[in-house]
DNA sequence: GATGAATGAGCGTTCATTCAT
DNA sequence: AATGAATGAACGCTCATTCAT
């Protein structure tokens, strides 16, 4: 019966996090995200219990769009090399298309602020990808090693090109096959 | 400005950082930094203008003791494949042996607090690791890129390799061969 | 300002202030007291139109409360002092029984929250007490002081002896004399 | 060999605090003290660590002042009497002299901030105090209680005269010796 | 050179009260 | 009447840096 707690004032809140975190870091003032998102420094304790609470719920938000994103068409009777390349060219075409998003996310990734509770959750829905890393596993060099290896050396290949193109970026399209391709013969060869 | 009378303080107050920071990340406050080390705050300052300057210093002196330990014994004379797998082989060794150290320079790496200049002063004394790459670059897969995306290759791998072991300490070997493994195959292959 | 309409929400309210106030003192918020009562923050500015107006009727609340106990089987018959024991007792009593509003209380008699209006109201009613006093002091050793000076006196035994009771529950029955043998003694003697 | 710490500094803190609490409570911000104080807001935390260690030290400060008021020309060998009614005096007298430092020690004791190790440590040196009270209870009307309860008569007694006094300060006298008079009936009579 | 007291802006968070719903 | 979102000043405390000693 009384005001409710408005979409859009979170979302302000969290777009005026996700562009002063990759500007200026995880330690940004609460007191600016909440000048930047147009609401009183009050506010945002409304929308957000805690600095911490924020910064959780936001990684949460920002792996989901990364999921959705990813899963939307996915092609789950091409190839095995067709979805790599597929969730390949996912993550690296966000990660270049916005860049404030994919910063906070590698920010968030490392810091301490992140709950074991929160990363358990932001794994979830990822399955196709860890089938398809299995898959991969099967055979191939890696055959021993358990599919978590292959998940973590296929992630730090995509950041590694998408921080690539980002200091090349007229480059763009060769850097981002040359980390496949990379990453390809990695896992499958020789 | 002139050059500090104890290089004892000025390593003390290093390693206390050090320390403090893989601790409790690069917030730490310099009088924090002073109390271990054993100086007043005051005399932090006169071994370092401000933070900033000790956080490119301590990035620098880190840098260089990666490259100190990677250099001494360096086979010249080996085989590209043995050359190769001995700069791995240091690298993830020092990863390992220094957690706190290798916690302090990944954090750096990404902090805004690193000017460009210490960025490039750091990549001195790393002709040897780029002769490697560029040999390796000359045949293979990845023949038409250029030789820093071979090293930023190399180093996400190797920084994979070591945060994945420093969580899965038991086994660590298979890891380090398993990351060696899948950095040749990436580079050589298919 | 209107009669509100449910008399059950001023009473959560009040019930809730009470027993919040007796756990941390007068600095509770509004909105704690509001989520214990079960009503909402704004709901409790119905009923009190500020925090201190809350504080205020609380206080007359309790007093009235007190008074109501005291009188209501009051021997007016009977020798002066079994009437003195008769209001030492009851007073006593509702401390030890009601220890919550007895805090309470004290904490709102020396706050600055309660206005010199709200103690003169809830002075009244008690003349009965005051009619004691007086008939105590027309002889012994306080018949010169104001009558205001041994209801001061009782008081301050009464409260001493209910703390020293809280402090020391096992004895309780003997300090409960004891205090009566004091104020008895002070005002009769020698 | 860096600036002492300046004893003139943490008395200015004390002093204000000590009127703002008198005039406004406990509840007084650490700014409004360090103002008044004429400290900088962080200065006031170089001399005590927290508010409530300020707190607590105050209490220790103004509770040893009242002991070596009190115990300075303790008539040591005069009788019970003159004894305990010196104690009255000096009691009373601190109270009515210093109202300000009086309020702040009543309210200072029924405060959640006082330590358990604080009070203790409040309560040494009053041996000779505990003493008379022990004598006093030798014989007389309370010879069954603990000392303890004496200690609780005497205070509370003494508080509400200096209080009753602060109210009707014109007759000062009167109620000073009418308060001694009642504590002397209480513990003797009858 | 060494020390640590001094500073005041800034931090994350809470609060009593108002007011749109 | 009831709700709870909205507000921004205020809170206790920390910080990097300066400077008197």
């Amino acid at each position: 019966m009384a005001r409710p707690k408005s979409p859009e004032k979170r979302n302000a809140i969290l777009a005026a996090a996700i562009q002063l975190i990759a500007e200026q870091g995880l330690s940004v003032s609460t007191s600016k995200i909440a000048k930047v998102a147009g609401v009183s420094e009050g506010s945002l304790f409304t929308y957000f219990e805690t600095k911490e609470a924020l910064l959780n719920e936001l990684y949460l938000e920002l792996k989901s769009e990364v999921r959705a994103n990813m899963l939307d068409t996915y092609p789950a009777q091409a190839s095995l090399e067709a979805r790599a390349r597929y969730i390949w060219d996912m993550y690296v075409r966000f990660g270049i298309a916005h860049p404030d998003k994919y910063k906070v996310i590698t920010q968030l990734s490392v810091s301490d602020s992140i709950q074991e509770q929160t990363r358990r959750l932001s794994m979830e829905g990822y399955e196709a990808l860890h089938a398809i890393v299995q898959e991969l596993f099967a055979y191939g060099a890696l055959k021993d090693q358990p599919y978590a290896f292959g998940t973590a050396l296929l992630l730090s290949l995509m950041n590694m090109t998408i921080e690539f193109i980002a200091h090349h970026p007229s480059e763009a399209d060769r850097f981002w096959d040359a980390g496949f391709t990379a990453f390809w013969n990695a896992v499958t060869g020789p």
